[in-house]
DNA sequence: ATTTAATTGTTTGTATACAATAAGTCAATA
DNA sequence: TATTGACTTATTGTATACAAACAATTAAAT
């Protein structure tokens, strides 16, 4: 399906602003097909939650600060509990996965450059990896689905883009954290760990998004 | 969505069994209408998960015993926490709402008669009710979304069907203690409470796929 | 000047036609 | 008899055409 991965694409690095309207005869004309793969497209993103019906056609989801809210909630539960089951199920061979992707999230962060877009990708792109691998360990194929909906990209994305180079090393650390637990074993203890992994997630981007706002409001003073 | 609610139907009332291919053209020609929108419904039965894509075209999702397992678990945490937020968040209004579906559910009990089809679709319908009264109520609007697709109707029908009536009333009086817990704010009974529910309709679904399997097993020594 | 009616235009929803691909069948050969 | 290959059929994927619904704009009337 490539007409979702571009307006996926485009939603993500936010090319398709939150709030506009996506209709299906310019995003056909721009990309050289027809409407009807367009349209399943667009019914795809509204069965993920990224675009919102309108009482004609779609728009861009806005996601409000309640929102993330409640969504880092839920992915706190669900990976916290995916941790929890990946310490008492995980296998050799899933201890090798994580491991070695977590190499290759501390070989990201070191070659990473501020605000490059294409090492900034990669960075997100292996720490989703380690998650992954989690998931795979806890031996229940039903909670990927879940969580691949309560990982909002387009915000998670923007998260990253956030992060500076300390912090980056910091997450590595709670990655460290919560394989050892993973490893000895401990399923409270790795449930915890990976809370308080997203939780701070969470505050980092409620963070950004307070300031945002505060920027906007200036604006709007300087009318 | 029209031929959405018809295929979904089918499904759930056993119409479509499991493993059953999903042709486009026959759908359309049974409906009198085009197969546009039905590749629409059927994208849409896709993303829940009651449809699984071939190489060519969809079949009719096979639960196994596993993926029920796997997904009640998901269930149980998930409806866990939204009952401990509910005996946070509860407003009395929420209470309100909790109780009058309580009590259409007792009179959907009282009224019932066993293998009615009708009556047994009012029973689910208000068990429903009452479950996403408890969501609104947690005042996580995303809980909802994840919840939907982790009560697989066609399941969720059946283990109805297999109820009897003590059993019935019994899953009433459950209902009563996550109300009480709610009502009195004490999240942890709540959570507790959802579990054992939960967990029960589990073992239930479960004990009686393994009688299926067994009905089976005898058949084919039959031959 | 403001509100209502009607008409025009734009965009989605559905049907149909055509292209592409997977599957099934039959024949030929080892 | 089994297996490979060409050919036929069936089914999905994409494009296009048409119908229906909604939005917007203009004209008329109070």
């Amino acid at each position: 399906m490539d007409a979702y991965e571009y307006i996926k694409d485009a939603i993500i690095e936010g090319k398709f602003v939150p709030g506009m309207r996506l209709a299906e005869e310019s995003l056909a004309k721009k990309m050289n097909i027809s409407r009807t793969p367009i349209r399943e497209a667009i019914r795809q993103l509204e069965a993920e939650g990224l675009v919102i019906p309108l009482k004609r056609g779609v728009s861009v989801r806005h996601f409000t600060k309640d929102d993330i809210r409640q969504i880092y909630d839920l992915r706190t539960l669900l990976e916290g509990y995916a941790a929890s089951q990946a310490a008492i199920h995980r296998t050799e061979s899933d201890l090798l996965k994580m491991e070695s992707a977590n190499i290759l999230y501390e070989e990201a962060i070191s070659g990473h450059v501020e605000s490059n877009m294409e090492s900034l990708k990669d960075i997100v792109q292996v720490n989703q990896k380690f998650h992954e691998a989690i998931v795979a360990a806890s031996k229940n194929e039903h909670i990927h689905f879940h969580i691949s909906k309560v990982v909002v990209v387009p915000i998670v994305f923007r998260s990253f883009y956030w992060y500076n180079s300390f912090q980056l090393k910091q997450s590595l650390e709670v990655h460290k954290t919560i394989l050892d637990a993973i490893k000895n074993r401990e399923p409270e203890r790795a449930r915890i760990a990976m809370h308080e992994h997203i939780y701070q997630g969470r505050d980092h981007v409620l963070k950004h998004l307070e300031q945002i706002k505060n920027i906007h409001l200036l604006k709007e003073e300087g009318k």
